[in-house]
DNA sequence: CTTTCTTTGCGTCATTATGACACTAAGATA
DNA sequence: TATCTTAGTGTCATAATGACGCAAAGAAAG
């Protein structure tokens, strides 16, 4: 059960973290199972007194993801007073999962700023659980679990500002690997879009934003003609980020 | 001096609105002046235990402007530690704009979370100042008076929050007056943009939105040539704000 | 070893969007 | 009446986009 000490949170306040990241042409995102039922949640928390929002956010990702130097934005802040619900508190106690004492704690309104990570799905060893959940593990966004409270609604949100931010803000640097295909980096954008692009307009675009380097390798060993390697030219990359892509006016 | 009961709020959270307006070609945003000293500040406030952080900020805006059906957007939630300052709530009480015993209250680590709204600004007939303030007014963004704490970050970031917004969204039906001629359209996409634009491409290409109708009726009494007035369709107007305008992909 | 199949890489072409700018019309002012 | 400023329309070269063809590379099948 977990013990906390709530006195050295800042009432009222959670951050909420959803982690994307890519892996087999699918988008997923990290959640947390509560120990003993099959109801899930996202990596989280409440935010200690002496600590920024931004840096509560970056150790909760430490501690499930292990990687220190995550990409990470505030996307949404929830404070509906709907995310009240009495019921949940109880539903924590009577599953064990924290102590009675804890209720008044857990029975506050709470309201929870909403962050987005990108990580490299492979970099991610072995997610770890938190005090009252027993698996932490990477889920489809398609087909996601029964989540706790409005999580649902907070991964939905998250997803839109993803595809938002993918029409004027290169994306992949932080969800890729050092190196790949011209192909994975379509499938992410395919698969965040949720849209189908075509392969040479795609080449064309993405590579006049000058964003990308050729390595002049190949990947071998796979099926088929072996396709070129390319990597993210970092500077250029941050340039872009910094200016926007696709800016209407 | 402010009475305020502060067992009603949301502890540790407050709002604050940057509210735009556009006249004479400038980009304005109301601030209230706090009494006695030249020192002003955002509309807002805190949060009523039970009213959802929306309804809070339109309240605060009612209050300050008369106006009902406000556009309103929230961008950014600030929660930095620098935010808590001691310093603060003892100028306040050294102002005798709070008495002593809401020390405990003010000096709490807040967090704001951040709107903004846009208004026509002939419609807000005279802006009304709060408990611990004298004068509620517009002021050119381009020429902030000093304001309090974070106040001015906070601006800058709806600002650029607008500017982006404006890339891939229409705008000006909540900052215009139902009719307008083209030239005022175009004036307010370049003080929003901070930008030069020409007039017959910028003519051009917001027409081919599809979000003007042509009243068929002038502008008169004005030097030069009457110029056609135009208001927005608001059916087009708000199916290309789903869509979203130069999406990239 | 040759054929087949799939994916990669490069290119074409018609259409549309964009940036730069010229010209005319309307109406106020000199 | 001439002049000046703003409005409205159009042109033209260039760039971006969408749709799609084709050949080369390599694995797999015969």
């Amino acid at each position: 059960m977990a013990e906390i000490d709530t006195a050295s949170f800042v009432p009222s306040l959670a951050i909420d973290c959803v982690v994307f990241g890519f892996h087999e042409n699918e988008l997923k995102v990290l959640l947390l199972k509560l120990t003993g039922v099959d109801v899930w949640a996202l990596p989280g928390g409440f935010v200690d007194k002496n600590k920024d929002l931004e840096k509560a956010a970056i150790d909760t990702l430490e501690v499930r993801t292990g990687l220190t130097d995550i990409f990470l934005r505030q996307f949404h802040t929830f404070g509906s007073i709907a995310r009240n619900d009495p019921n949940h508190p109880k539903f924590l106690i009577d599953k064990g999962l924290i102590s009675e004492d804890l209720f008044d704690w857990f029975n506050q309104r709470f309201v929870t700023i909403g962050f987005y990570a990108l990580v490299e799905y492979s970099q991610v060893k072995e997610p770890v659980p938190g005090p009252i959940s027993e698996a932490c593990e990477w889920c489809s966004v398609n087909d996601l679990p029964p989540l706790m409270l409005d999580h649902q609604e907070i991964v939905e949100k998250a997803h839109k500002a993803l595809k938002r931010e993918l029409s004027y803000q290169p994306i992949g640097l932080n969800l890729l690997p050092n190196q790949f295909t011209m192909s994975e980096l379509q499938a992410l954008y395919e698969t965040i879009l949720e849209t189908q692009l075509d392969r040479r307009n795609f080449r064309r675009k993405i590579l006049s934003y000058g964003i990308l380097k050729d390595t002049k390798k190949f990947r071998t060993g796979v099926a088929h003609k072996a396709p070129a390697l390319y990597e993210f030219d970092v500077n250029a990359y941050k340039k872009a980020s910094q200016a926007g892509l696709n800016m209407g006016w």
